[in-house]
DNA sequence: TGAAATAGTACCAAAACAGTACTATATTAT
DNA sequence: ATAATATAGTACTGTTTTGGTACTATTTCA
């Protein structure tokens, strides 16, 4: 449905709020925060981790933190780990995936589009998306936010 | 999963075709000429008729023609049928949908992706994609190719 | 009047998504 | 030591979406 998957979205917030902190955070801690069901934050920071965008700290007082600094992480690494490997059409990657290849006339256009949007993904980095929402809501990361 | 459904990506050779002849063309030939299963490219015709991008002509040698030029179908009129309004995230059209809007980071990054992946999508027109695949693929429409 | 086409639905199986649960292991505070 | 608080790994489940089919009615032409 070309939409980004709840996983991304969350996975977004999380790391924002791990690039905004130094100290490890723990998984029930964003969930609170953000008012997320507390297992699906569990399991996506495992992944992330898994992944090597963050890193754990095991035991009391552990959490995560960024494995890397917010310039270098994309929103295309993002999406890899939560939403699979981009990939707007399958023969954007395979050509021979494409049943009707001798005469698509997909294809070329596509791809185009496939190739603009992995492009805006690489270059949108976490610092990017984390200086952009700090100029709409100064207090991320700091306040707890009820509903 | 960021990825288009197989019903747009039918529609855009369904509509590839329809712009590269006169004369109407109906299901069963499109169906046939691409090794499509037939049900789904009737139905995907008869949603492309009801939103009025093609035009129907029933009975015997009956079938469908586009309803206007292909300059004026931009792939965001495709995608809109068959695909649903394209919704990247669904705050970018409804600011209140966000759960956590209040200090939602993703929110403005995600909607400029969202707005840059729309203008390319209006600004692709069906024509547009017609000459880019026929300077790859000179024969579309125009020859049957067996698998 | 029958064949070939669209019109309009309604249906179904398989896959993906969103979310939960459970067991094991590591670390630290007491 | 050991209880508390974390992550690690994995398996499971209900719901929604996707991909595709089927059926009946209507229109048109030969």
């Amino acid at each position: 449905m070309l939409k980004l998957s709840k996983k991304t979205d969350y996975a977004i917030i999380l790391l924002c709020h791990l690039g905004d902190v130094d100290a490890p955070v723990s998984a029930q801690e964003i969930a609170g925060n953000y008012q997320l069901p507390q297992p699906m934050v569990a399991n996506i920071l495992k992944q992330l981790g898994a992944a090597g965008l963050i890193q754990s700290v095991r035991g009391q007082n552990g959490g995560y933190v960024l494995a890397r600094n917010a310039e270098s992480i994309s929103l295309s690494d993002i999406i890899s780990v939560t939403d699979n490997p981009f990939n707007l059409v399958e023969c954007a990657h395979d050509e021979e995936l494409c049943k009707v290849h001798q005469c698509c006339p997909t294809r070329q256009p596509l791809v185009a589009l496939h190739r603009s949007i992995q492009r805006f993904m690489e270059d949108m980095t976490l610092s990017t998306i984390i200086s952009e929402s700090y100029f709409e809501n100064p207090d991320v990361g700091r306040t707890h936010h009820e509903t």
